[in-house]
DNA sequence: TTTATTGTTCTATTATTTAGAACTTTAAAT
DNA sequence: ATTTAAAGTTCTAAATAATAGAACAATAAA
């Protein structure tokens, strides 16, 4: 009978919506799981959750103990916490969430630096752009560039990345080579990375705001694809510096006028669900990423 | 790793004051205990207890821990049973501390047919006439034949038992069979079961209260034993009377000044710690027992 | 110094848990 | 109405964890 256990598997599946999703996310099977909530409704001789194929309803039973598990695993977290040397190893899973190319690019680098530190932390990591909600996916951590927006959650700002516009010789020479904002004439094209920056602002030579929408000759939510259609001259880049600025050192992009870019700001958030206690493992993780990227991260222009 | 059962063990262990006993009150070996407590400790990082092979002290984070696993081991407690059918079958270890004679006499009996009620239920029943600690011993429930005393323990009257006077025919031929409270002389000798019981008291014809202190012939602590030597006619036995009615209602010993004497009533209790919450299936064995022995129990004369 | 008791460690045994497959059920799609 | 797909349950062999019991070490009391 391991009754914090069963509060976990409990919460879990709650959470995850499924017995399916929650095995996964337990790592695990769903058999597993499901023996484990019948058993669990066996002992305390009550059911918890109504569940037909499709879909799961919280009994009232179910609902009051889904609330004081949450409670209990939050407590016993505490204590636990409070007896745990600060210097101690860190072991144990870690769920995230993280953007993709961000991800594979710049987190996955810095999750293997952590682990060689930490070799008994395993990342269990999800490379998503989606929006996840953090609780219903069981993750520990999620890592957003964006502004924040409000949520229930609890961020930290780790680092941040700047929109830089460049293009590739072989566009320049075709398309010309602007040298001030109003260079870029509609002949001229973008590849479109986001909705967001659709529309590039500069500041002119007299101090005067500049607006420019250029024609769309590509569009896609995948950075690096983006990117290699730029060095193949495709069009006008405006992403993230952390996205192209391999290609700007390589020599493969340039940077296009950059001194009157208005160079939009993105912060970098480590965000985590909104539980009184933070396990400590996540915080060191978080710690380790704010000191490992900085105010100058290594792909800043 | 089960956080629940590490914390029961830790705190049968503390309370105990050695893993031995410990492990005896959690129905183990010491060698599991023993392991139990290390994988505990090697798990948050911190010594608990520093321990020899005679004493143990807590360390302060095991007083910490301590203090915190009581508090969840409660909690969880309260939760599990709030949501228990108040009707379902119950379950599980029950360990009591009982009086050796009436224990063995009269619990017994009780008990199992508790038990045939609720098969599940496994008695674990330790008869001892020494006060034990009831926290130390890790005991659910004690049953006590005494006057209350202040401790922090929580009674409810189970039942109750009177003094009763008597002795065997063989004796009362010997030594004359009293009339009246003054016919019993120095000649006339007692069977001692306890000091307290040392002097009688009777109401004369006249309402006039009279005290006597007989010789003793025999002191012993076991009911039984006394018994066994008043009906082979070793004195006067002033005893409860679950020790003497079946004797009494067989013949083989008889009333003595029945109508003079201050029969002091004595009342039996059912103990338990003072926890917030009372487990389910004690307070319905603490039912069971009042219901079964009643005001008026078998044994009263 | 001896003895008795406690705690630890080791290993074979026992009990529990899990993974994976087969099967059942049900909601959505055709 | 029928098919399809996804979710949940049940079953069993395999993996994993826990336990009992013995042997051993340590230490306080005799």
């Amino acid at each position: 009978m391991n009754q914090i256990e069963d509060m976990q598997t409990f919460v879990r599946i709650v959470e995850a919506g499924s017995i399916t999703r929650a095995a996964e996310q337990l790592n695990t099977v769903k058999s597993a799981v499901s023996r484990r909530l019948s058993q669990l409704e066996k002992r305390l001789g009550v059911s918890l959750l109504t569940r037909t194929t499709r879909h799961h309803t919280l009994t009232e039973h179910g609902q009051s103990y889904y609330q004081q598990s949450l409670r209990i695993i939050e407590e016993v977290a505490v204590i636990e916490a409070s007896l745990l040397q600060e210097n101690c190893a860190l072991s144990g899973r870690i769920r995230i969430s993280a953007p993709l190319v961000f991800g594979i690019e710049h987190l996955s680098q810095a999750f293997l630096a952590f682990n060689e530190l930490h070799p008994d932390i395993i990342f269990d990591v999800d490379f998503d752009d989606k929006k996840i909600d953090l609780v219903e996916g069981g993750y520990d951590l999620a890592i957003r560039i964006a502004k924040l927006e409000d949520s229930n959650l609890i961020a930290r700002k780790i680092t941040s990345t700047r929109m830089v516009l460049c293009a590739s010789q072989k566009y320049l020479k075709e398309y010309g080579t602007p040298v001030v904002p109003q260079d870029l004439t509609t002949k001229h094209k973008k590849l479109l990375y986001n909705k967001a920056h659709e529309t590039w602002h500069f500041i002119d030579d007299k101090a005067k705001s500049v607006s420019i929408k250029l024609p769309t000759a590509l569009t896609s939510n995948n950075g690096n694809f983006l990117l290699e259609s730029a060095i193949k001259g495709g069009g006008l880049l405006n992403v993230p510096d952390f996205i192209c600025y391999k290609a700007i050192k390589q020599g493969k992009l340039q940077l296009v006028l950059n001194n009157y870019l208005v160079h939009t700001t993105i912060p970098i958030y480590a965000l985590y669900p909104q539980n009184r206690h933070l396990s400590h493992r996540i915080r060191r993780l978080v710690d380790f990423l704010v000191e490992y990227y900085g105010d100058k991260p290594y792909w800043l222009i």
